[in-house]
DNA sequence: AAATTGATGTTATATTATAACATAATTGAT
DNA sequence: ATCAATTATGTTATAATATAACATCAATTT
């Protein structure tokens, strides 16, 4: 579970911060892509691609995989959202632009996906693939497990 | 780029040890699942299910997806190889039963994978996951990146 | 206004994986 | 040794995830 208070503003924030980064880009957040960032914020948790699709048939009749994919796309690169790899799912980024390397706990009794970084994390990864002599591009790290309130 | 000086070794420890680990368990390594183990020991390199199935097919003409998967399926529960969840692909385990965690560094230029283990990475992931009150399950730290071989 | 670029629509298909049921092989109990 | 139960494999079908390729439409630039 989401310890948020009221989840609209998670979602307002995202929005906003999603348009402002946009623009600074120079990159458009078209209606699509910001109905899509919409249904991906409709929660904490995942959710999967085809879920998604449903969702979005429900506002366009005319929505098919390349549609959802597209804008997964964008937002990924972006970095409004994340793919979960471990899941094939999508979650909303907490913070996009602030942090490189990021985390995730997923619980898996209700789905919640906690966005974390951590400066250790990232110096041992660094650390440790440096004594390969491993050129680092991209880390996944994906916590599975039971939450906090899931555990009680 | 893998630093083995004779594969046939790693292939022939690979077999051994996961025979071993069978009789001490009281699982059979049937000789379906030796042959789809070998396939996938033919080198360090990751390998994708159809591939494999493809190779598979080479020997056992009535090879079908279910054959592959459920060889795969008992390969991971024993230990013997992993999933790359980030490229849905499949690589030898090169210490079956030794460790807990490990992390995998996947050369995106030749498709190597070096399987570590860092004791200082697993103790910082349980630090943080500890103090987000997580109970940690599972943990998936794939990094890509260029080997050292593909860096010169 | 024409040309270019970027976004979306649309059809088809590739890739990855599993469900469900049939048959065969192995093991365990009697 | 025989039957029953379990485990493994064979087989068909289909589910789930994702992309290629081309057409059209919209926005931007010249």
């Amino acid at each position: 579970m989401s310890n948020c208070k009221t989840h609209k503003t998670c979602i307002n924030e995202a929005l906003k911060k999603a348009e402002t980064i946009c623009n600074e880009k120079g990159v458009k957040l078209t209606k699509l892509r910001q109905t899509v960032l919409k249904l991906i914020w409709k929660s904490h948790n995942y959710v999967k691609a085809y879920d998604l699709l449903d969702e979005l048939k429900k506002i366009d009749d005319s929505a098919k995989p390349p549609t959802i994919y597209r804008s997964l796309d964008f937002l990924i690169e972006n970095g409004f959202i994340h793919k979960i790899q471990s899941l094939n799912a999508y979650v909303g980024c907490s913070h996009p632009q602030e942090h490189k390397e990021c985390y995730f706990l997923i619980c898996d009794s209700c789905q919640n996906i906690e966005e974390c970084c951590s400066e250790q994390i990232n110096k041992v990864v660094i650390s440790t693939t440096g004594k390969n002599h491993f050129e680092l591009n991209q880390v996944t790290l994906e916590i599975s497990g039971t939450c906090q309130d899931c555990t009680n």
